[in-house]
DNA sequence: ATTGTTTAATGAACACTGTTTAGTAAATTT
DNA sequence: AAATTTACTAAACAGTGTTCATTAAACAAT
């Protein structure tokens, strides 16, 4: 009988529903400022529905966690095409830096917020999603060193290095620590920056 | 009469007596966990008095931000009697790393909420803190500059992409996002790879 | 000393929050 | 047709930041 299999679907379909609403939400008004009554008046369902789907609204954000990171997967995945490993390297920069800009609220989600880590804490999959990203950048790494960058360093250490000055630079500037220096060319300052820390790998023997 | 006078030293002592509560309970239980109620309970008054005294919640975090800066600055401004440059650039960047470790919630006000950002824009002394800590990174890079160190740079850009890395490298440990390495040698990682950073400021042309 | 006025503090409320639970109505199975 | 399972929700719980009318005390002016 096909019932069961149609319960599954419409099962599968209302956890999409919530979490279409969530995201929705979630990216126009920011995280904190959505509540579980605002995504259950979205989709015309009450609060307390939401919860036979998702065991509290940290699931809510792991589920975009995951959605996030898949989404980054797929723009950085894009400079697999490129040949030469530096400028490789340069161009995922680029798109790390854009992703950041464009996402700022998944990018929080995936870097900055501490309550989906605690979903995450006890999971199987625990940084599955993390990993696999932090992985294509140590194999744009690794063909850098090939290639004679990154000369006797540690591969982990070298992308650890790398993903923290990118982390930090895009940090810096999305929670508004930039604005120290009043003019309005951030984007610009993170380009010249960016150049600064490209030209160190390309000269550190 | 000296009436008012003791009447402006008893309101300086509440607000003390305030933020002294509020410092407590955030940094033993974190931001988002202490209620204004809960330092109403601590110190004895009604949580409406609490509001005589501090506008919202947020001048309450940025009383501390103040402060917290203030500490920041004691700590790393111990450099100045280093005379080698890059020698104190690199005891200011582990004291950095010490200060986040030690003070994660104090960190994370400083540089990651976005909280005290709304109260800081519309004040005279916008960024003072920050700007201040900022300069004196930049001097020390001043200093570099002259002894030899990032040569045909721009002091902005040179501290600015310091810090990225630096700011970087300690919040993705803060935030838990190196936990993805299951192993529990995060600190000695974070040494590793500020050896490298230094190792490519240095040797950079 | 007795008024009038200012000030400090609060109880109670408002409009929220995430989450749980008991109860209902419909769908499915027996 | 009756019994059972499923899907859903109203209402409540315990909390949040914040406001406001009211009270009690301190001070100033007569």
């Amino acid at each position: 009988m096909g019932i069961v299999e149609r319960k599954e679907r419409e099962k599968e379909d209302m956890r999409r529903l919530i979490l279409n609403a969530a995201r929705k939400l979630f990216l126009e008004q920011g995280y904190e400022k959505t509540s579980i009554r605002n995504i259950a008046d979205a989709i015309e369902y009450s609060p307390a529905t939401i919860y036979l789907y998702y065991k509290d609204k940290n699931e809510l954000l792991f589920a975009l966690h995951e959605e996030a990171f898949l989404k980054m997967m797929e723009e950085l995945g894009g400079v697999r095409s490129i040949n030469d490993p530096f400028a490789r390297l340069i161009e995922m920069g680029h798109r790390y830096i854009k992703y950041a800009v464009e996402n700022p609220e998944l990018y929080d989600l995936m870097f900055i917020m501490t309550a989906p880590m605690e979903t995450l804490a006890c999971r199987d999959e625990i940084w599955e999603d993390g990993l696999k990203s932090f992985g294509l950048l140590k194999w744009v790494i690794q063909d850098c060193v090939t290639a004679g960058y990154f000369k006797n360093q540690d591969i982990e250490i070298s992308a650890m290095t790398v993903w923290a000055y990118m982390h930090g630079l895009v940090t810096i500037y999305l929670k508004n620590r930039m604005s120290m220096f009043q003019d309005d060319q951030q984007l610009e300052r993170m380009q010249q920056s960016f150049v600064l820390f490209t030209k160190m790998i390309k000269e550190s023997l």
